[in-house]
DNA sequence: CTCCTGACTCAGC
DNA sequence: GGCTGAGCCAGGA
């Protein structure tokens, strides 16, 4: 079956310095590292790989994390409003709050209450 | 190859 | 204090 890696695809031109991952594997590894019960924002996962206006990058990569493997928690990441916006791009618009009131995690109006509270920021839980 | 759009964010008005 | 424009990278038409 001519099918092994769709990453390929999205291959980067990343500088060759070592790293030959992408963007988008960088922007799903660290939303795999995101802790059940907390959520992140495009711009701090951006900010964390150092490109912090490039937010939207991040929230494309998670256009593809329903297709890529292992599942990526998309639904813990939102804007910096803490509202859902990618809400739109689950199986269900309803999905994603329904996953993140599975994590205590209340909505209101699509967006996360006590969002500051719950936020999860991967430039200081991972510290790099 | 060129133009546009997109799960964002910041700065300016 | 809310709206608009510009910047960001990448992919699709």
């Amino acid at each position: 079956m001519p099918n092994k890696k769709k990453s390929e695809k999205l291959k980067t031109v990343l500088p060759s310095g070592g790293e030959d991952i992408s963007f988008f594997e960088q922007v799903y590894d660290v939303v795999r590292q995101i802790p059940r019960g907390r959520v992140t924002s495009y711009g701090a996962i951006a900010a964390y790989l150092g490109t912090r206006m490039s937010a939207r990058m991040v929230g494309w990569a998670m256009s593809g994390a329903g297709a890529v493997k292992p599942k990526v928690p998309a639904h813990r990441v939102v804007n910096r409003n803490g509202m859902l916006s990618g809400k739109a791009a689950f199986a269900t618009p309803t999905l994603m709050e329904e996953l993140l009131a599975k994590e205590k995690i209340k909505v209101k109006d699509d967006t996360i209450l006590d969002f500051e509270k719950k936020f999860w920021d991967p430039a200081v839980e991972l510290a790099l």
